[in-house]
DNA sequence: GAAGATTGAATATTCAATCTTC
DNA sequence: GAAGATTGAATATTCAATCTTC
């Protein structure tokens, strides 16, 4: 559409060029963040992001269905990975003794020593794509009007 | 990880939280408005970023490997989507007779429409999601460290 | 040999249907 | 019937190889 097709409800130019730092940013960043993590140690961010989920609960152990709301990741998406990671010997399933519905997902050992050696690369690489080109100020306004827009899609999936 | 794995370049608790939030809106607002754009209009984001970029295009059309790059895709994405969006009618292939390597990615009438039809609605998810939820410096602030983090992963695809 | 672009296979994600237990 | 979870097919993306023209 070119900028003369304008309407009430209408992005200026301003808006728009704000707009599409964000795509640029949300597109290239996770991609760059997962290719590096690839070449350094064969999981991709979503393997990560599970990896780090489950070292931080009790046990090193989280329900299935909880995973998939910790992760923003439908349950179907979540199921299919978690059959990749278990062939990895990255994680396995348990019964659950509680509500014999549910599974347990377990972080084995071989999962926990390759988040352990992959963390500090990651982090390294967050900070070098994020973290630090921005300044202390900015990093905040960024992590603060994320987590607005993230609640709100949260809340009403209306 | 627990938050006693502390080392010298790890993330405070603070800047963790910052970055759960980066991570979720960045995941759940895309998923969000092309679940929007696909419901009303039977596309994806992805979609409407390339019907975008060839209507603002001189004669509607944009070379494959130019319109890879403004749509941040690799060429390969693009190639497989664009032989999808032209067996729905959205957009053709025409021969380049200045450079015989290239292909012109040219807006069919019908894509044209579809972008006419889909864009108030788009931008008004856009708004609802995103824009409105924010305070107008909340999305500068974040519109221009998106442009910065952006910038230099463009820069140095080191 | 590099740039523009595509291809097919491998991998990942989405969607709708299904199954079990609550 | 709803919640927890999985399954297989359809769709989308990535990866490495290939082809043509510069």
């Amino acid at each position: 559409m070119t900028s003369t097709a304008t309407g009430p409800h209408w992005l200026d130019a301003e808006q728009q060029w704000l707009w599409r730092q964000w795509i640029a940013a949300s597109t290239l960043l996770p991609d760059r963040l997962s290719r590096d993590l690839y070449q350094a140690h064969g999981i991709s961010l979503a393997d990560y992001e599970i990896l780090v989920r489950l070292s931080e609960s009790p046990q090193r152990r989280v329900r299935m269905s909880e995973l998939a709301d910790k992760t923003l990741s439908s349950r179907s998406r979540l199921s299919h990975q978690i059959d990749r990671m278990e062939k990895a010997g990255l994680v396995t399933r348990e019964m659950c003794t509680e509500d014999r519905r549910g599974q347990w997902c377990v972080l084995t050992d071989v999962g926990w020593d390759l988040l352990v050696a992959a963390a500090p690369d990651h982090v390294e690489s967050v900070r070098r794509h994020l973290v630090d080109v921005l300044s202390p100020e900015q990093f905040t306004a960024l992590g603060v009007a994320c987590g607005v827009v993230a609640d709100r899609l949260v809340a009403h999936q209306d």
